[in-house]
Formats: C-alpha cells, sequence, structure tokens
DNA sequence: AACCAATAGACTTAAATTAGTCTATTGTTT
DNA sequence: AAACAATAGACTAATTTAAGTCTATTGGTT
C-alpha cells in the first residue's frame, strides 16, 4: 500500500506549500522568478503542479530561503569516530541475493 | 547571502541523499525505476544531480516510502478553533506595496 | 462598487528530460 | 584474482518543460 495520495496530488499539495511559503514573505509571482532566475511560467508549473524541473525546484527553494529543507531527505545516523574507524565503508552498490525482493 | 552550496551543488548533494535512500533498502537503480514507473535514466539522473522533473522524483520517493517528506516544506501553523472562526482568510495573493521590496 | 494588480490559461518556440539501448567501468562476491 | 552484477556515460527519438507573450479572471484595495 502506498501513500494514500496518488503522484499527481502529492504535486499539486507540494506546489500549494510552496505557494504559502511565497505568500509568507508576501512576493508576487513574478519577483520570485525573477529572483530566483526562472521563468514565470516555471513558478506557476511549479505553484499548480503542472510539471517542473528539479532545477526550477532548487532555484526557487533557495529565493524563498527554505534550501535547507532539501538536506532533510535522508537524515544521516550518527557516528561516534571510534566507530567509524571500525565501520567498513558504506555500500555503494545494491548487493545481489539478500535484497528486499527480486524475481 | 544566499545557502552556501550553488543550485548545482544543492541538486547533486540531493542525489545523493536519494541514493542512500535507496541503499538502504538495498535495490538496485533497474529495480527502483521498474518499481516507480519510470526509466532507468531517470532514476540515473536524479542520483546524480543531473537534472530530472519534479514528477519522476516524487514517483522514486514514493517508491521508498518517502513522499511523506514531501509535505513537510511549509508546515501549518497550528490555530485552535476558536481562533479559526475570527482569523481572516488567508491570503491568496500577493499584496501590493506592503512588500519586501519592489521596483 | 470601482479599480487594478496578481494569477490562470492558452499558445509558440527553444531547451531539457525521458525512454530505450549499447558499451565501458568498477564494486562485490565467491 | 576471476567472474559478475551495478552503475556511469554516450547516443537517438519522443515527450515535457522553460521561456516569452497575450488575454481573461478574480482577489484586494481604496
Amino acid at each position: 500500500m502506498q501513500s494514500s495520495k496518488t503522484s499527481e496530488e502529492l504535486e499539486v499539495a507540494f506546489g500549494q506549500q510552496l505557494r504559502d511559503l511565497r505568500l509568507r514573505r508576501n512576493i508576487d509571482q513574478r519577483q520570485l522568478a525573477e529572483q530566483a532566475g526562472v521563468a514565470l511560467n516555471a513558478v506557476k508549473n511549479l505553484e499548480n503542479g503542472r510539471g517542473a524541473t528539479l532545477t526550477s525546484l532548487v532555484k526557487v527553494l533557495r529565493t524563498l530561503g527554505r534550501a535547507d529543507w532539501l538536506e532533510t531527505l535522508a537524515p544521516t545516523v550518527a557516528v561516534s569516530p571510534m566507530r567509524m574507524l571500525k565501520a567498513k565503508q558504506p555500500r555503494q552498490r545494491a548487493s545481489k541475493s539478500k535484497g528486499s525482493s527480486h524475481v
């Protein structure tokens, strides 16, 4: 069971959050686009969930002062220095036959 | 002064986080692409920060079980029911002449 | 309630991404 | 250290998004 929202719904809901952020700073789409260095259409696409590029999103987030959010996707587990030394190198590739599922 | 990282750097760092998430589930790019319903190239683009669409990202996040992260961009301030009634409707457009900055 | 600025929507062209495939590298396993 | 599988990279064609502009709508202001 996936999340209850479809990908489309997620994109739309996400766009609304972007809009909220912008409105909290009380700037209009045109200003945001200018400051971010993207086209007005790119901002419209983002806010309306009509399809956009990651690049546009990142530029807009930077402008809105929320670039830090991008770093919160995969929180890195803190490890003590001693353990660091003992620990094997983190995996760089997916391993075979231990996988969650494959045919 | 913006965040210290450029947009490009942010995209690359973001891709590494995506990769981390995938590796924690120990699935390979091909499996992730299949399950997410995107092309293998889309996953490569995402992880290497070479440009991707929001749509691809959302599909991949759903597959990785991190769709919830998308909802954490603009945390909504909790408001008591009584205040809800009194409060004006939230702004739907940026307002004039009170703005942070415009020419 | 009149006015006006902010936003939606449609359209066109250019640029970027996706999808599919093949080859070259390199981490991992045995 | 040999064998293999996971990933990078390049390439082409199809699709999508960016950019730029114009018009229609509507929320906010006065």
